[in-house]
DNA sequence: TTTTAATTTTGCTTATTAGGCAAAATTAGC
DNA sequence: GCTAATTTTGCCTAATAAGCAAAATTAAAA
């Protein structure tokens, strides 16, 4: 038995007391009320309602149940409507996972228009520089530099991630500007280590890649560090350039090898992908952020979205 | 779709963290609690769950919901239990119409003891003369002297109604003992009047009723007054010996023509009924009232039950 | 990485149950 | 006692849940 339809049905026989005029309100039979509120009385051993031909009233027991039930049912109408709320208003905890740079860098300046804009989600940004799972950790959207991974997972193509080579004007006074992928062999090197190990430089000639890593003057994962010692003139870091963009602009930082290709991946796909959960119901907090970011930081990308 | 089995689904799947351990408590197939939860989620828009061959888990909104959606469970368990609760226990308000003599007479005295054997029930006591029809007036059970009326109620024959004539001695010496019925005609009388009008005397002889009512000294649906008038002398009166059962047992009043067939009916039915519905499901509070009553007064009544 | 095993989901059929209509039964009011 | 509004019942159809087996998925082990 469908006990809760026979709920709704007795409700609304005990409101209008009359099973003609709740068959109405559902547009059924007389019979479909009767029979369903009659499998609810056996189901409950007890008769609800005193029946006569022209008036129904509610017997002892039924009034009590009725009361009880009829706020019960409210109760549920409301859960239901929350939910549908839920699923039609960008609202709830929002947890984001990102790079740790890259969330510095790029992500944080634009959270306070995203939060002017949908106060009703809480912001939780988790940055770190593992290797995440959306599965596994429990996020909403993860951001990573990488290749259009996994399965089930969304992976837009947020920006290019390429790398290139930067140094302080210090570091090139003293130690020479490399004109060639090759030279940078023998320079000092800043390496930021990735969760698989310190990022080689490669470099691109006929088709070719080659490992040009210079000398390890410093590894570490922690690419604020590394980026001091850079502008401090310690040596050649490779690095995306939404990461150095302000420094380039003012001279600290000087890009290297223009012309060259250098990467330290040899995928084209390498770019800084926005990932997130495909459910088959997409949450509108969820919807809101990843179009927020499309609309942030697609804009100048001509490879956008094509991973 | 059966919304309340989808919940439980569910709140299950909530509870258990797995759809297969779910399904074993229902004892239903893990693809039952898969669909139904699946029917659940798209009449929400929602994804309630987390799903993952290992592990399920409850979304942002399916943890509110869950939370919600369980006390309502609970709630509507609640409201069955007390039902069920209230078809197997005699509590609640009894509502009981009697004849006003009667009821005084006859049923006050037993009611302490009623009350005590069942402290759960409230009783509710009308006594009103006034013809009642279970349906109309709100009562459960209805105490009449009269024939095995209606249709679908039950009509208990508690015990004899025989009507006596009766009177003081000091009317009897006054006015002398009728030897004779048709002598009764003579006689002063003080009649109860019903709602079908005062009760006539009567007499029967040869197979044969005749009416031999007397002069009416006073007549009142009163019969507690008519009572004391009787005592006064002031007349004979036509009453069911129990009403006047303590009396004939002092003296103060005489039974007259006691090998006559003496009544104010010329039904064989007529008796005291004890009337109450006959729903489908017996209500516990009337149940042991019946019994009460059958208990205490249709030990001795030869004809008891067979109305 | 590959394999394994537990779990969920899907595709089918069967069984159960609600809907729908018409006729019968019931009863309040004339 | 009759009438008319209403509820209930009988029977059929339609919708939907259950049941089973196979496929798909994925966390954990090898």
């Amino acid at each position: 038995m469908d006990q809760l339809l026979a709920l709704k049905y007795f409700c609304k026989v005990a409101e209008t007391g009359s099973f003609t005029s709740a068959a109405k309100s559902f547009s059924v039979p007389p019979s479909s009320i009767s029979r369903r509120v009659s499998d609810l009385e056996a189901s409950l051993g007890t008769n609800l309602l005193k029946r006569s031909t022209r008036v129904v009233k509610l017997s002892e027991i039924g009034k009590i149940y009725f009361s009880q039930v009829s706020d019960i049912l409210l109760q549920l109408e409301q859960s239901n409507e929350s939910v549908r709320l839920y699923q039609s208003t960008p609202m709830g905890q929002l947890k984001i996972s990102s790079q740790v740079s890259f969330g510095e860098q790029v992500l944080f300046p634009l959270l306070e228009e995203f939060r002017t804009r949908y106060p009703e989600i809480i912001l939780d940004i988790s940055l770190s520089d593992a290797l995440s799972s959306l599965n596994h950790d429990d996020v909403d959207v993860a951001i990573r530099g990488g290749y259009a991974p996994d399965e089930r997972v969304h992976a837009l193509r947020l920006m290019a991630n390429d790398f290139v080579p930067v140094a302080a004007p210090s570091y090139l006074r003293a130690s020479g500007t490399p004109e060639d992928g090759f030279q940078l062999r023998s320079h000092q090197g800043l390496f930021f280590r990735t969760p698989r190990g310190p990022s080689p430089w490669l470099y691109k000639q006929d088709d070719q890649w080659h490992d040009v890593s210079g000398h390890p003057a410093a590894i570490s994962n922690n690419a604020q560090w590394l980026k001091e010692l850079g502008l401090a003139g310690k040596g050649i870091m490779m690095t995306p350039k939404w990461f150095v963009d302000p420094f380039l602009k003012t001279g600290e930082f000087v890009e290297l090898l223009n012309d060259s290709v250098m990467s330290v991946n040899q995928d084209p796909d390498f770019a800084i992908y926005l990932l997130y959960q495909k459910p088959r119901y997409l949450v509108p907090k969820v919807k809101v952020f990843v179009d927020f970011l499309v609309e942030k930081l697609m804009r100048n990308d001509p490879k956008a979205n094509m991973g």
